[in-house]
DNA sequence: CATGAATGAGTTTTCATTCAT
DNA sequence: AATGAATGAAAACTCATTCAT
């Protein structure tokens, strides 16, 4: 005889509030929001099509709430800059720093393509994007100052850094160019970035 | 049986296959590709459903179309580098060349974000900016090969500043920062170029 | 992405998925497959136009499902010559089976025009005639053994003479020749089936 | 210098009525009615699409002057029975028509096909076939009757007969039952034909 | 809460026929 | 007569969302 396992209601709601999730973001990611239909992700998450509309207000919902979930990781790790140790060389820590970008832009690479692409078709998306930019920014720009860092232009000089990183990144996994050089490359954004703060240390 | 997609010969039938082309760029740049439907693209160009499919295969043919005609100078600017006079003072030039970008960017915001979005979601289109990219970088480094700037990873460092004006140039026109010196940004920036060409010219 | 084929589970919707199927036939019997649309289909079953791709990839499935369910009942009824009792008269016995081929054939008169039409335009309704044409010859050849017949040419035997009732059947229903007697065409059909047998009984 | 050959201007139209006649049995033969299009049938006779309505009150115009132009010879050749030499053996004779039958079908398997699929949906096509098949009966029963056969139900036995041979032909072309031996098959049917009018001669 | 059946507006595409030149 | 451009109604099919159970 198999006994009855009664999870509390509230919990278990919860758990497929997040299977939803995460089956709908899985599917986003892999073949991009208008490839996705509603009986594809209740499919993937093991729900039944109904019942994806007592959670979500609409398909939107689904990938505004996986954006919310994973977002973060896949987009702006930077977030987490605490984390780094900038008591040693500057210019290794960067380098480390850019490696690990690239390496989780590659993990992630159709995610990339495929939410990046709705920053500028989804105002939400976009706003949710433009938040953690933001917030982004901040946050480097103030653990630097509690490092140490002179406040000489220094979210400009943050925000530009970044981008050369994210240009960077993006250059190296896509591979563009044939004739390009990236470790070159490498060496040279780097430089900008070391020579950009040199007075500010 | 498929009617083959005609190459009008009269000169009433170029014109209109002209305008689907704009008309359906028009709608493209201006709601996205995904919420343009042919019926509305007929419309802004004054004719009828049926016209559109002798002249393009399919939707996605008349982007690609628009692409071609309207995509240099929207998107890549730069490529016509030629017309610039790399004599006179390298920072002033620099930094109107900027203003000019951020100019053609405000112009065009939408079809900007409308298109960029779809590099990520439309082989095509991808090849489309893939193909221009390099083509920018090429031409903007011979130029400055043949304006006496030496080869010393010339072709990167074309890369990485032509990444930071395009970085600037949206932080300028989305302006999220709200505390943000652009004024200051601007100058860090040519400030970089300059630094990183200081030993080529 | 495609919605799969979906099995209908519960009553109301088997009722449903039959309806279509016989919404479809009746619509394909009346007017042609290519007379009917889905919206006419879905109108007759009284069901959204929707819901057919839910239960069939698409108009023409619901053709090879209506042949399924009917296409012995109206096409090869001999299928089921088991029931004949060969014990009496020979001569009797075929010749009011041909009457009720006959009927059958009138009743559903415009079933046969539409869909024998297909056969030669539709692989898939080639295919269902082909197979059931052979069963019926095996079935009728075996079922003669069965019965004491000797096999000499049996099955070419039989069917030579299903042909013959086949035509004669056309002939009295589309009644296109005026001066033929009938009566007299059938005496001479079942005495060329009698003879053609009968030194195998 | 080019003299304007200057054709009759009537000789002209009819050449170009007739191909855009030769042209569109080509395709309907070869495609079928429903998968050939009037701007194919253009392109096959080198005409524009306007001009075929000049010729013709609609597409179907276009099948029915095929059938008119080219029916016979494919679908009703037993109508010119009068150069077929009755006073040479009959079996042998008989034997030899049914060959070049089945060559005559095989030839044009496809339109045959295609053709006999719209007996069934087409009324005028129905008519045609009709009425041929009607003349061809009679026809070949007048022959009869001029080389001497007694008329006793002749008609009828001749549309017997007609029917034998016609399924036969279709039975070896297509070629259904691969268990069937056709040589006894055409035997069974040439001494079924002979015995019924074995005392008309 | 949950299911999955049902809806129907919306989309792309085709093509016989007409029309302007 | 001739061209080929243009029309637009009609068709198949999709899918986010709602509804009956």
């Amino acid at each position: 005889m198999e006994y009855d396992v009664r999870e509390p209601k509230q919990q278990r709601a919860i758990l497929k509030k997040e299977s939803i999730i995460d089956a709908g973001f899985k599917c986003i990611c892999e073949v991009g929001y208008h490839n996705t239909n509603t009986a594809e992700i209740a499919k993937e998450a093991n729900v039944s099509t109904g019942i994806i509309y007592q959670y979500f207000k609409d398909k939107h919902d689904i990938l505004i709430a996986g954006l919310e979930k994973y977002g973060e990781d896949i987009f702006f790790p930077i977030i987490r800059i605490e984390k780094v140790d900038l008591k040693k060389d500057f210019e290794n820590t960067m380098k480390s720093m850019i490696k690990e970008y690239i390496n989780n832009h590659k993990i992630s690479k159709v995610a990339h393509e495929e939410i990046t692409a709705m920053v500028h078709s989804d105002s939400d998306v976009a706003e949710y994007f433009y938040k953690k930019e933001l917030e982004s920014t901040d946050r480097v720009t103030k653990y630097l100052l509690n490092n140490g860092f002179k406040d000489n232009n220094l979210q400009e000089k943050v925000h530009i850094s970044m981008g050369l990183i994210d240009n960077l990144c993006h250059e190296v996994i896509y591979h563009k160019h044939k004739k390009m050089d990236y470790d070159k490359m490498t060496d040279l954004v780097v430089d900008l970035i070391i020579g950009l703060f040199k007075n500010d240390i």
